[in-house]
DNA sequence: AGCTTGTTGACTAGAACAGTCAACAAGCAG
DNA sequence: CTGCTTGTTGACTGTTCTAGTCAACAAGCT
């Protein structure tokens, strides 16, 4: 049930540039520092959230990347999804013809309840509240 | 995300087991083959819930594997952590130590509550309720 | 004695994953 | 236009984990 190191990594350098909202690009070597992401291993994460319209990348001179959306927009299911694929525990949970008999198999429903409550969770944050957890722990340091 | 199939199997056989509960010993070859479990690594999963006293097998003629406790006291969240190791999404919930500022990093807290969530379903079930589920569903077959 | 059944450990094939390297594309500044 | 900076892409590798197999063994019944 480990959730992979790109959801990890994807999510904290959302996070990063949710801190930097409205501010110039943040460079990818900035996150990979701040973060403790292998640049090379964070460029490949950057690539699949380019694509979904969450972020763009500038090139060049003070270039660097940025959130496309407000913090507020950006759900952390959304971002879970999109980096490790689905949220269910087992296959047969979103899709049932992979497994003959799902109608009638009762482990199934309790793997669907499973899946019900990560997705409550994660449905119910959004980089914003990231943002605003992180100003209140800083806060709590000085 | 995804759960192992050690813990699917797992889950599987003992409700099976659950269904014969105060019967006579289930044979670990009809176990596989009404649960569609391959037999050779069934009996890989078998050996640490013998080890953890939720079951036990006899051998010879007229032999198999019986629960040892009523499935009424066996929790599906035990089951799990058993043949899963650990339900946490992220190593550092369960080993703060292994991540250095845990205490500073707000995914982290996220991390935790999808866990707690988690562990809310599975600690809510126990094998009786499954076998009372499948024979519910079972029943509206006929 | 011989059959049946569970137990154990060594082994393998394959996939997934984290991470790296190197070539390339695009933009800015002088 | 040249050269620097930065993101983008794709090929590649090493390692770990998992599912699954095989074969030898132990224990019990008839």
């Amino acid at each position: 049930m480990k959730l992979s190191t790109r959801a990890r990594y994807g999510t904290k350098a959302l996070l990063e540039l949710a801190l930097h909202w409205g501010e110039e690009p943040v460079l990818l070597k900035d996150i990979s520092q701040r973060q403790q992401i292998p640049l090379p291993y964070l460029e490949h994460l950057i690539s699949p959230l380019v694509q979904a319209g969450i972020i763009k990348g500038t090139r060049g001179t003070r270039g660097g990347v940025s959130l496309l959306k407000s913090p507020r927009e950006i759900i952390l299911g959304e971002v879970i999804q999109l980096l490790e694929g689905s949220i269910a525990p087992v296959e047969c949970v979103d899709n049932p013809e992979t497994c003959p008999r799902s109608d009638l198999c009762v482990t199934h429903d309790i793997w669907d309840e499973v899946k019900e409550a990560i997705s409550k969770v994660l449905e119910s944050v959004t980089l914003q509240d990231l943002v605003e957890r992180q100003r209140q722990k800083d806060n709590k340091m000085c």
